[in-house]
RNA sequence: GGUCCUGUAGCUCAAUUGGAUAGAGCAACUGCCUUCUAAGCAGUAGGUUUCAGGUUCGAUCCCUGACAGGAUCACCA
């Protein structure tokens, strides 16, 4: 039983002997007491005014007398207005360090016979990755890891959208403008040399559209009729025929946009288990659409469209096929969505996906649970706010984005300059220092991405570098850092720290135990991270506990120490918080230096 | 216009889902390296939680209405 357990267990007792009521495990909830007061636990008292029939400050003292008399936990306690504050005693604190400092399996929960499917990343074949694009692979990445070790089994999941109009678009113009340009030839990762025809696309098609209006047509009808518009949907129906020289062509920059997306990955450090493309999947779903039909979720309109209605369930009707028998955006996802559970069965599965397509998963998921999947209430759109930009938000065919690699590129670049500033540089080699440089770096740039609610849209300066102080992904990299170093001189000296039990030592300094108790959420902060698909909770969490430890190292030293329980402890201490440290940041997808 | 999301210190973000005097970081100011890494620690200052009502012992959180910003409402993806 956790401590929580034991005084909730100890709380329900006293209302049976105190009040002769009965409560539900339920209905009592502990909170954190606030630092300004004494105390671990604080348990509110107000809500019971009716059952105690006292003075909340009343009941407090009495359910407060019970816990110290009737429990073993409960060491002491005191009332603040309808506030209980209890405190936990040394050695069930000290217990509490033992179990968790001897448990092989910390910080991986027991696996719960779950599969769940993780979609993210995405991208588009056309352009480089975005600074929106690492949010989204380092988010997905980062919850793949939390639901690992809340004892799913998972399968991350890249839906490659490598055909339509826009990637002609490129094609197009990369035939008019190319001169068989390669990236060998030009120098350009793949992925930026289709991004750099993307944007000449553009470029060239606006002068046609302008050309067009001098001559007196209309905004819309230039918009139609600019003869590489036509050649881009021309393009289209010839790929849809398999056209061997359009294939051939496509084949060609797709390999070389995916070598360059290989790179990025790498960089990135988020890897995927099964890869769809959607030029394999994007006829899929018609055959649901005859389903839906058959079990009248769907209705056909008198020019042959499909639809399905969902105004009972608060949102429109929505097509779901053309008149012309076509596929439409839902189309493909419905069948995309039956094609992996066919692959996989999962009971969960998980798009990561940007909040911009809010209504459209949920008119997918109300959909795909009207044709009653088995997997329907196991669909879940975990949505995200865009990162903008000072300016507002970003656009690729503006150039106003803010490119993944010049991005990550950059930050590394900062973490050299800071590292070399501060001379923390002694005794690395050369690629020792490199790999320390990239380290932080990303460590720094996946953590100021991974630190805010997900669903919340965040804000970009690229004119204020990202810090690495502070509420930094550096900064708690160093505490990690300064842990090792301690270990290290442990090891030199002799220090044994591997034994097992302190529960009998004499003193708990205040700065020990409060370590103690941050070990000790760990475990309920990854839970809690996993049921709300947010690694801000963890990461929020690791810089308390980063914060925490400092506190300690600060104040109170452990080679001065001449106790040698005491030293050995709180050597203890500092490996177990390291533990916690790497593997949490291990779930963010950062890596964690022992020398900076 | 309909629907959805957001609004908290100068800036970037928290607030255990209705609890105590709303907390961190950055920026500013003051201390602390002869002692385990100062990318650190301690402290000062900074707030009418956009506004107005309501619900109750108690509201940043729930309800109603304004205001501001964003997204979406395509036979686009």
């Amino acid at each position: 039983m956790t401590i929580e357990q034991q005084i909730i267990t100890g709380i329900k007792e006293a209302f049976q002997t105190l009040f002769s009521h009965e409560l539900s495990a339920g209905e009592l909830v502990l909170q954190p007491t606030r630092k300004e007061f004494e105390g671990t636990f604080t348990f509110v008292v107000f809500p019971f005014a009716k059952v105690t029939k006292m003075a909340p400050e009343a009941s407090g003292i009495k359910i407060g007398e019970f816990l110290k008399a009737n429990t073993k936990v409960v060491d002491d306690y005191n009332v603040v207005k309808g506030f209980l504050n209890i405190s936990v005693g040394k050695n069930a604190w000290l217990g509490v360090f033992d179990s968790l400092y001897q448990n092989p399996d910390f910080g991986q929960l027991p696996k719960n016979g779950q599969k769940v499917m993780v979609e993210y990343s995405s991208p588009n074949t056309n352009k480089p990755l975005h600074l929106g694009h690492l949010r989204n692979n380092f988010l997905g990445y980062s919850v793949s890891e939390i639901l690992k070790a809340n004892g799913y089994d998972v399968i991350k999941a890249n839906l490659v959208n490598d055909r339509g109009i826009h990637i002609c678009k490129s094609m197009v113009a990369y035939r008019h403008f190319g001169n068989g340009e390669t990236p060998e030839s030009s120098g350009l990762k793949g992925d930026h040399l289709a991004g750099k025809y993307y944007v000449i696309f553009d470029q060239q098609y606006k002068k046609q559209i302008q050309e067009l209006a001098e001559k007196g047509q209309t905004e819309d009808q230039a918009k139609k009729n600019a003869p590489l518009i036509l050649e881009a949907q021309e393009m289209l129906l010839k790929w849809e025929a398999n056209d061997p020289e359009v294939i051939a062509l496509w084949k060609t920059m797709n390999t070389w946009v995916y070598a360059g997306f290989d790179a990025t990955y790498k960089k990135m450090g988020v890897d995927f288990d099964k890869f769809y493309y959607e030029s394999d999947t994007y006829l899929l779903g018609k055959d649901i659409v005859d389903e839906g039909l058959a079990k009248e979720v769907f209705f056909k309109k008198t020019d042959g469209s499909v639809w399905v209605d969902l105004s009972s369930e608060g949102l429109d009707e929505k097509l779901v096929l053309r008149g012309d028998g076509t596929s439409v955006y839902i189309t493909q996802d419905m069948g995309t969505c039956d094609l992996k559970y066919q692959d996989f069965e999962f009971d969960k599965s998980v798009y990561v996906v940007g909040n911009e397509q809010d209504y459209h998963f949920d008119v997918l998921f109300k959909i795909m649970r009207k044709l009653g999947r088995p997997y329907g209430n196991g669909l879940y759109h975990l949505s995200y706010g865009m990162v903008d930009l000072p300016t507002g938000k970003m656009k690729s065919r503006e150039g106003t984005v803010v490119d993944a690699d010049d991005l990550m590129q950059e930050m590394i670049d900062t973490a050299e300059s800071h590292t070399k500033e501060l001379g923390k540089i002694d005794g690395f080699n050369a690629e020792e220092a490199a790999a320390l440089y990239e380290t932080l770096g990303m460590g720094a740039l996946k953590y100021f991405l991974l630190k805010v609610d997900p669903k919340k849209r965040m804000l970009f300066n690229p004119k204020e570098s990202i810090e690495f102080q502070g509420n930094t992904g550096p900064f708690i990299q160093y505490s990690h850092a300064r842990i090792a170093a301690i270990l290290r001189k442990a090891d030199q000296l002799g220090v044994d720290f591997s034994t097992n039990g302190y529960a009998g030592m004499d003193k708990l300094e205040n700065a020990e135990r409060e370590l103690i108790v941050v070990l000790y959420d760990f475990e309920k902060k990854i839970k809690a991270a996993g049921e709300e698909f947010s690694p801000s909770l963890l990461a929020q969490y690791l810089f308390d506990l980063a914060k925490e430890y400092n506190r300690f190292y600060a104040d109170l030293s452990i080679f001065n120490e001449s106790d040698p329980k005491v030293q050995s402890f709180r050597i203890a201490l500092s490996a177990m918080t390291a533990k916690t440290i790497k593997a949490g940041m291990k779930l963010l997808g950062i890596n964690v230096p022992d020398r900076m």
